[in-house]
DNA sequence: TGTCTATTTAACTAAATGGCTAAATTGAAG
DNA sequence: CTTCAATTTAGCCATTTAGTTAAATAGACA
């Protein structure tokens, strides 16, 4: 498996991408305040947490009893990079480029 | 499952990476040329290019005999999207540049 | 030391995935 | 209408994945 795939594959789960999500919007946390927001068990976290820290899009980093996990910019730019070397591909037909571009958010 | 997880999903795998690379690169193209160039049976590339299509990444049609295959360029838009909402994550630190221009007094 | 808290690892199960070969489908051509 | 070529669908099987609960590990602290 390339690099690439490999990044696709570990947000290619609502839990984790739901971690990548919100580990971006409020930063770095430890295990526990993932856990406490999601509806599946502490050892199905953490093992989530794993597949994500293998993939290198988060880094772990102790901090006495807890475990902080923080999204590594590294591989979020290496989505931005494909997709800027694709360009040409999803800007074609779609004449509001720069209006995306300048726009704060999407979805 | 979200739509970008579906999406992510499908790029989660080299064989369909791979084909959405080379109907990038080389426009439509056959079922049967995106057999050719694979090491895997016929039967299973058309597994995978129904799961592309099924999560909108690649749209299908049919010409006599044979299906033509294209990537479809909302579908790359909806990833090159969600990289922008985020950009922050994965500009901060990796462009000094940048840092630098947007501190005021730093010497 | 012993215990409490935070988190991971182990063992197990059910469901999903991805490959194969064989059979079915669909359009073109004789 | 028969046959050929292109492609998909149908079964079948091995592997991986994601969840569970129970047990193990590691740090903080009385």
């Amino acid at each position: 498996m390339t690099t690439l795939v490999n990044t696709f594959a570990a947000l290619a789960d609502d839990t984790r991408l739901g971690i990548i999500e919100r580990l971006m919007a409020d930063g770095e946390q430890p295990a526990g305040d993932l856990v406490a927001r999601s509806t599946i068990s502490g050892p199905a976290i953490s093992r989530h947490l794993k597949i994500l820290r293998e993939a290198g899009l988060i880094a772990q980093r102790t901090d006495g009893n807890r475990r902080l996990y923080a999204v590594r910019p590294e591989a979020m730019q290496a989505i931005a990079n494909w997709t800027m070397d694709h360009r040409r591909f999803w800007e074609a037909g779609l004449d509001r480029l720069d209006a995306m571009l300048s726009e704060e958010s999407h979805d």
